[in-house]
DNA sequence: GCGTATTTTCAAAATGTTTTGAAAATTCTT
DNA sequence: AAGAATTTTCAAAACATTTTGAAAATACGC
């Protein structure tokens, strides 16, 4: 409570200007998730709850970013099923309200999680899948000429895809240690960084 | 040269296990584009670039992804404005002859440097104007509960903003640093997240 | 269990993006 | 400078994704 959010019918262009904010952060942000593969009514909701501070049910929601219910829900059970966005439990309220989390180390920390699960794990087991293509079990015995350019041949591809695994791998490997709820994650890192460079 | 590329024409799908091994890099690579915002034909051009390991026309990379003339121009250009393609100068040519970097820690500094470049440098811009919007000049005076209740509204509002800002600046910093030609770049910041575990 | 409030689902529509193909422009050769 | 080869452009078509809205499902209070 403590203040008013624009309800649903109240069309008019406010002229707070921490709505005009408001709505300038949302549309930002739900430009800069469609850049980097987010759908923009999904960044858009959740910039909406991010900067909003308090939970908020499907209907303001939906009044407030002009989407229709359907989107509304489908959005809120995908932000959910990220794991960014969750009902919270208010006492007395009859809708479902939604909220998220207000550490953005932690909504980072998240989205890294969840990417690299369905991404990037996903991505390097089928390059090792690939990788086993090339992969010569039997000896090789060079009888021919071909056969000897065409090994080579093979050996030029394996080392680059074993470079390209390698990287992944080790990219793999850096966004679990900033996953990790341990340490200071990239507040450290960038400590570091700066010392390094 | 040294080995044959399938050309156009050659429609039957290959048996040579690098040739096949090529094709799933190039689909994997070009799924794995989508999902981080980047057109499948502009990730599979490069992956194809990248794994062939040496300069193709543009009629070859037509014929090999299935692709038009127009897609392929497009592409190309982009990969270049991209800075992760360039037109190799190879004597007695007559067609153009596109490669990449078969370093692909370059490659990586290269999309990081163009997405901060236009992505992350710009959202912060406009975030420091959307802050201004609520950077009340005038002194608060604080003469109705209304009006304090109104300024303790964007004092919580300002500071979500900041949280964001704040955390978009270290992102970028952090990229900085990761652009670099200087150090290993995430060779380094590797060893250091894995000690620091 | 019945009626009401709320949420979810999903086929169809809207929207946004990528690709095509052929014409125009450019570059190269002689 | 004409002609041939190559590349670029861009409007229209194809494709992919997102959104809608209304029906179905579910949850809630009595």
């Amino acid at each position: 409570m403590g203040y008013r959010i624009r309800m649903a019918g109240d069309a008019s262009p406010s002229t707070d200007p921490v709505q005009l904010a408001q709505d300038r952060f949302i549309a930002l942000w739900g430009r800069m998730g469609s850049s980097w593969g987010i759908p923009r009514t999904m960044a858009q909701v959740h910039a909406l709850l991010y900067i909003v501070g308090e939970p908020m049910n499907t209907d303001d929601i939906m009044a407030r970013l002009r989407i229709s219910r359907g989107s509304a829900s489908m959005t809120l059970k995908n932000l959910q099923d990220w794991g960014i966005v969750s009902r919270a439990v208010v006492p007395g309220e009859r809708k479902d309200l939604f909220t998220t989390s207000s550490d953005i180390w932690k909504l980072f920390r998240t989205v890294l999680r969840e990417r690299k699960k369905r991404e990037i794990d996903p991505l390097i087991d089928a390059l090792r899948n690939c990788r086993e293509l090339t992969d010569s079990h039997q000896k090789p015995r060079r009888l021919f000429a071909a056969s000897r350019t065409r090994d080579s041949h093979a050996e030029e591809h394996n080392k680059r895809l074993d470079a390209m695994i390698d990287f992944l791998t080790m990219i793999d490997a850096l966004a679990q240690q900033l996953i990790q709820p341990s340490g200071k994650g990239l507040a450290l890192a960038a400590k570091f960084f700066s010392r390094a460079s």
